[in-house]
DNA sequence: TTGCATTCGGTACCCAGGTACAGGCTTACC
DNA sequence: GGTAAGCCTGTACCTGGGTACCGAATGCAA
């Protein structure tokens, strides 16, 4: 029981592979892992991590959540609630809390998206001396429609 | 000239109007004009500064920003390119990428709010022992779109 | 004019989210 | 069996985005 047995259930990525597949670096599966973003995977007898292969498809949902302006606390919640889908009466009203907050996320994502467009757009009848009326200030429309009141 | 005069010239907030207004703290925005994302305002005779009142609007619209995943060096080309609507070709094209991403953030966001909504519903037969047979990996549709190429 | 609240500039510190490094074991291949 | 590449734990460090604190100067009202 020393060595030489392939032990065919430990079979998996090891860090360098997922790290590199999911384009992180290689601290950084084991600070998740720490945070309890990542589940403590198998190990090799020699206690080399050994990942199963859904670990990058998670990654990649945790570096979008991120670029979404999740915190990893947040981030964890998520996949904990999408995980069990047959949340706590908690859970499900932080469920809704967050579906409100995308949405509001989701409406200052237009907004910006909306004023680039007209940007892109160049409305001006010249580019570097521009009569037209309508440039007001841009962006005005977001961040009003929550007025001080954040998530805590 | 020395005093008594009200100035009408140098009206507008003080830092700590300002601040409360927008919610921020006042050294943030001492903070935000070093980085270029607030101009600098006019002052008094004293030297204290005192802002147009739009500025308000602003520090909504840059934390909006932020709670959206922007970094400040993104927001600050933002406002740029929302601010000078003729913009350079280069600026132009920024604008075309940014508004790509934004599309991308768009879409990540609306996976992740559907797997919310499910959990919402929680389409389960019972809250404790669910037999449903299509549960499987969460928000699996976002974070594939973009392979690992980023934004640099 | 006195006095308290604000603001000034400057520097130091804090937290989240990583990233690097050191010294020692494992794994893989010849 | 030797050896290079890879991984282990632990700790130290870094960057972005702020915050806090200091002593001095201003603003404004009584």
């Amino acid at each position: 029981m020393t060595a030489g047995r392939p032990e065919l259930l430990m079979d998996g990525l090891r860090t360098g592979e997922v790290a590199e597949r999911a384009g992180v670096n290689i601290q950084t599966l084991r600070y998740y892992e720490r945070r309890g973003l990542l589940a403590e995977p198998g190990r090799s007898n020699g206690g080399h991590r050994l990942y199963p292969p859904d670990t990058v498809v998670l990654l990649n949902v945790i570096k979008a959540a991120q670029r979404l302006g999740f915190s990893l606390d947040e981030i964890a919640e998520l996949l904990d609630a999408g995980r069990r889908r047959h949340p706590s009466a908690d859970l499900r009203q932080r469920a809704i809390d967050k579906i409100a907050e995308i949405d509001r996320k989701i409406a200052d994502l237009a907004a910006i998206r909306g004023t680039l467009a007209e940007v892109v757009d160049a409305r001006c009848d010249s580019l570097t001396n521009c009569t037209c009326a309508d440039c007001p200030l841009p962006y005005l429309t977001i961040g009003t429609t929550r007025s001080s009141g954040e998530t805590e």
